[in-house]
DNA sequence: TATATTTGCTTAATCGATTAAGCAAATATA
DNA sequence: TATATTTGCTTAATCGATTAAGCAAATATA
């Protein structure tokens, strides 16, 4: 049973006494075949449990119907929701996807980017990993002639087209926030400046700052790879401050996460001693004690439109690419942390 | 740019006057190929930047070094974790992986197993959807000669490798650990009975409680698809019974989680009222308040058995399978929930 | 020096599915 | 009835990489 070969069209072809042609194109419905040996085919194909050999026929076609996914991780709910979505608007249009992990590592992404070219996928969507700076894996996949879509975390520089939210925008919208609630010392624990998004936070809180007419403290700017570790670390870092912050403001609930733990461990009040915001509107932030305010980042509406945007590039004869930005709005969710 | 064609090894071929043969020889560091001729293709690929055409070698090899993984949702942690050791150990073997994720759903799952076959995968390794009953779809990758790797959730019926951990065992622990802490009316958030590994936590359940000499109450015993939603749900149920529970073994943390949100919001004191205990230790349930005793399921261990095991299979020249279970001891993690 | 072996390639077939081109029979049209 | 069109296939080439078989030149061995 498990030894037997594989079924091709000439086995069918054989079965029937007809052409591995005349085969192919009963199953592809052709108008040219006959009814008859259209059933006959089908039939016959059932009954040898017939499986079409996906390498030749791609490679014949030049077209794998395959997408490339790369993402940091896939144990968050912002990525592996993105991922739902792409799936779902792919799969109506005949793409399945092949998903990836970073792990943040750049090497790795140069890995999954390396394998999933091999793979002769038909396009590429990621979001980048915290370590990539150097873009030239990137610009294979360009210079491959195959789609390429970055979302959440991408670079202008690549000149392809982008979803992602407003970092910028949700920054002011959270220093306006807890302005409103009367804090004064706002630290930021941030990503590295050398991602956009994170770059565009920190900057989106300053220039906030700014506008509310409140000091910028560089002491109060820290920037780490926003793991649940480097929260913890960073803010016993902050507590340790003479002037000790009133509000912290971090750039991804993991991280958000590791700060509450250790206010909670060191018995400070939040929000009535620290007021906490995170950033993702990650699942946990509302089960935590007290829950996290957050943004919510519209991973269903990123995972959608980079997908419709990976379709209308494949339709295009000629694939010219550009810097073409989709922004959404990203939204605050307050929560007992800032209330 | 990016609309020139492929580089194939003809072209390499035609530059330097050989023949394709010679160049993929040349490229495979075939004996038979003289070092300058080696170092002159070296040369041309890089020039041309060449990348192999994966379906073709594929194709002719009858190889696509490709595994399939599926999974019922990428978003645990346990998942991503075993698939990362997955990874690391396939990667080393020269495997790539293709991420396909079930949502439980079973119609997405026989789905998955069409793509993944159609996509040529060497093997499969899979954990079932939690509405999975029949198991055809199964036997498809089984006919096909290809072979098959359960994890977590498996089922005897398919006669293939399983690897796993004692679930029968960890239900015996957690009552025990319950029974210890001075609890006498233990109810049960399980999943369904037709899931073998919620089967056999609910077996343990149940004669461990014999063991103890408790008597077995069936309105304490509750299957339900154990997401957050209905570990509120069953929890509220419970909370109505005449004679409440005082404690409860939940089999999933995303339910223990729900569960305990309803302790919380009832001001319910965990644990002086009620213990509780949770499955899979995922990373929030030493974040909440209070933290939730699980059990550790050694993800790790699992990714790189299951890897192995495929390893194994995919070397053997006339594949035979057979039910072949490697099941790990799980370990109990106390935490505030059960103190 | 004559034969055997090794070296370094080439030739041609192959993996399965697809498709352009073409052909004979059946049918439609003038 | 003669020609045109349609129907239902077949033939042969193709997608790129790989490999068994083979051949000529170079080198080794008797």
């Amino acid at each position: 049973m498990a030894n037997k070969k594989r079924t091709t069209l000439k086995d069918i072809a054989n079965e029937l006494n007809i052409s591995p042609a005349a085969v192919s194109k009963a199953m592809h419905d052709d108008s040219r075949i006959s009814d008859k040996t259209k059933k006959e085919v089908e039939r016959v194909a059932k009954e040898l449990n017939y499986q079409p050999n996906h390498l030749a026929s791609a490679l014949r076609k030049g077209k794998s119907h395959l997408v490339g996914v790369i993402v940091p991780r896939t144990n968050s709910n912002f990525f592996s929701s993105v991922i739902e979505q792409m799936e779902a608007v792919l799969d109506k249009a005949g793409y399945n996807i092949i998903i990836t992990q970073s792990n943040e590592s750049f090497k790795k992404e140069c890995k999954n980017i390396d394998t999933l070219l091999y793979t002769q996928v038909d396009g590429i969507i990621a979001s980048m990993a915290n370590e990539t700076v150097d873009l030239s894996h990137y610009e294979k996949i360009k210079s491959n002639g195959i789609p390429l879509i970055l979302f959440d975390r991408g670079e202008n520089d690549l000149n392809v087209d982008y979803v992602g939210i407003n970092d910028y925008d949700s920054s002011q919208i959270i220093v306006a926030h807890l302005v409103e609630k009367g804090c004064k010392r706002i630290a930021h624990i941030g990503g590295y400046r050398r991602t956009r998004i994170f770059n565009n936070r920190i900057k989106g809180y300053v220039d906030a700052l700014e506008k509310h007419n409140l000091p910028i403290d560089d002491s109060l700017i820290i920037e780490s790879s926003l793991t649940l570790e480097d929260g913890r670390n960073e803010m016993l870092k902050l507590l340790k401050l003479k002037d000790r912050p009133d509000a912290v403001y971090v750039a991804s609930d993991y991280a958000a996460l590791g700060a509450l733990q250790i206010l909670n461990e060191e018995n400070i009040n939040v929000p009535n001693d620290i007021r906490l915001v995170g950033f993702g509107n990650e699942p946990f932030t509302s089960l935590v004690n007290p829950s996290i305010t957050s943004v919510a980042q519209h991973s269903k509406d990123i995972g959608r439109l980079a997908a419709e945007r990976f379709l209308n590039l494949v339709s295009q004869d000629d694939l010219k690419q550009s810097l073409n930005k989709i922004i959404l709005d990203a939204e605050l969710i307050i929560r007992d942390s800032s209330k």
